[in-house]
DNA sequence: AATGAATGAGCATTCATTCAT
DNA sequence: TATGAATGAATGCTCATTCAT
């Protein structure tokens, strides 16, 4: 626990700060962080103004607080299917699609993260760039072990892992002409068939909606 | 013309406007839009704080002057290189290319691009981003005389587009472990490779290309 | 009693604010008054942040009590050595003495109570300096009784008081080059002799005395 | 020049940084520093709020601006007055009675210094006390000119100087019986008497109002 | 045209005090 | 009685913009 609050009884100090990021959400969505009002904040938050300086020491904290949660509900998000399959190709697509699906769902909150991680003070930066780059990693162990040594697993995994939020970033051109499945199918597709063929070498894959060899049950629907 | 100027002398207005966009940039690289003063920007742009309103009505306007002349210059750049070959094919890659150098090498205006778009103002950025599309249309129609029906040319435009900011919008993970060129070629191969083969020929993929903008078919369902 | 108390009974209350007077002057000695703040008046008084409230009914309270207990106890030191001495001369020096020592020894609370008396709220400030001119006029009667009548003893009186809290006011020059006794022992002797001498009858001064508080001879006129 | 401005020209820092210090002066009296705000200062000041701060950085620099002030002013006049005289006793009288009708002059400044000095910020604090040492040093120097080998003349020259504050210090109680002239005479001759006898060694004064052997020219009258 | 001094609206933060438990 | 969580008024400071020169 980086962030200090005056208060003592651990639930409460979760409970008000789950409402405050969660107005904090709301507010720099409209606006941005640095528009963002602390006042408009409490308020989204239902909360006094004083009172939000009590479980955080300054706006920057708030701005930390939204990273901290965003980058652990997400990679919980990415982890929490994948983690009993075996297969290597399996577990890259489940986990990929994990990946685009989170990034899809959580979409205001990776818009925030990419375009307001500057702001984050030095110190919290560090935290949250060491937190997302354990995402990173997670890809870059599952290509490793898929052992194509065509590739370079960690350039990939990146690659991977920015591809993913292609649907956020670019929702401003594509939200008028896709929905949410098309372009996570898209991006599996796109992302994993040419790979998937070069590791698997000769085999052919079905291009289809579900290309991997075997059927992967879609764990949300 | 759409930002207004007291002055009244054409030539007087560019110079004057490009020393702002130069001192903005400066600035903006440093603090972002919004910690930016413009009585900074006015230093850095060897202007008179006061005289900066001669030439621009607002901070606002300042933003807008930065992102025009970087949607046209990144456009120009983009445009410049393949403007006299004839195979769709090369021509693909060459623009690519270029766009993925013209995206490293701006690379400080195209960060500022993605983080600060959401402080233009309203009308502004309507302006940015139709301009922002023509890049998108361009890819598009070299994609789509490429002739590969298997693919979506204005999904597959913006992804390359997308992808061609992979370098910069991931520096901070990339910086320490590959320079510019490793990673323009990475994405060159990894984006038009399998690309490049299916449309040589050498397979079909069942995937349906559907006329863009109209109506898509989630492949899924 | 002119604070007020929510709680009844009359040895908590006294117990209490004499916890919170011994906060109060810690934190007072740190900070000053105003920039004091009732959390951690409570926090070294070790009493609950609202419980203060119990016992006192504002901040300014807080001060006025420390005043009250301040003059009370300085004077009460003063008092009790002299109160046996019968010879005049003897019980000015012995209570001088005592005076100043009391001075050195709550420095910290002399301090405060020069620093810090203007911050009294107007009604309780004017009991204080009642209790404070008790001192003086304790004073002012012994050097009545000592009859030297070359002297205005209420303006002396106050002056000795005054110059009693010398090596308080100035420490921060004082400090490094003499310790209390030094400072004790130069106040005695410099404030005394030249009184005891002319005291003892050795000299007689032309200046005027007069009769304290009527009208005063302006001696230059 | 240690406070820091952001407007260049001298002449008119200067000129508006003496109506903030008398705007200061004007509301740290009614209320002390802390207080006293920014708002009120600048209205008293006759200068907008934000202009405040293109001569000052801080409201600690306000403080410091009137200590420095305050301190400056002291000295000069304390020194006008002696310099061009060369008899160690004269100089010494001239000195403490200017030091004294200084005090007295400038009362509501003093009663500031004594009571405000705490907040000034510890950086500046130095720069103020040793300017008023030097004060110390002053009457040192002369002291040790007179040449009393029975007398420290570091903790004489201290302990005038705190007496020279006695009317300024006790005015609460002091006011309703005495006038400035009235305490100006006091001590003069309370402090320089005595001691001018010992100095003196047999010599005989007269204690009237001008009690030096030599009769001294009141500059000011 | 050019300048920079002047301005005050707007915001983050603090803290005395209240009140439900 | 005792506690500390909750509150918002109050305040230092910043900065876009204006305007006199």
């Amino acid at each position: 626990m980086q962030v200090k609050a005056r208060v003592k009884d651990k639930n409460l100090i979760d409970e008000k700060r789950r409402q405050i990021i969660e107005g904090a959400i709301k507010v720099f969505k409209k606006k941005g962080y640095h528009k963002a009002t602390v006042r408009e904040i409490a308020s989204e938050a239902k909360i006094g103004l004083g009172s939000i300086y009590d479980y955080v020491s300054s706006k920057d904290d708030i701005l930390y607080l939204f990273f901290e949660n965003y980058v652990t509900t997400f990679f919980d998000k990415v982890r929490s299917r994948a983690f009993q399959i075996v297969d290597p190709y399996q577990r890259l697509e489940v986990t990929f699609r994990a990946f685009v699906e989170a990034a899809m769902e959580l979409e205001d909150q990776v818009m925030l993260a990419y375009t307001q991680a500057r702001y984050v003070k030095k110190n919290y930066l560090k935290v949250i760039l060491r937190k997302e780059s354990e995402v990173v990693e997670h890809f870059r162990k599952i290509l490793s072990e898929v052992g194509d040594d065509s590739i370079d697993p960690f350039l990939e995994a990146n690659f991977l892992v920015f591809s993913g939020v292609f649907g956020v970033l670019r929702r401003w051109i594509l939200k008028p002409h896709y929905d949410h499945r098309e372009i996570i199918d898209f991006l599996v597709q796109r992302q994993l068939r040419e790979l998937s063929e070069r590791i698997k070498g000769r085999k052919k894959l079905s291009v289809r909606a579900r290309p991997w060899p075997s059927g992967i049950t879609n764990v949300e629907s």
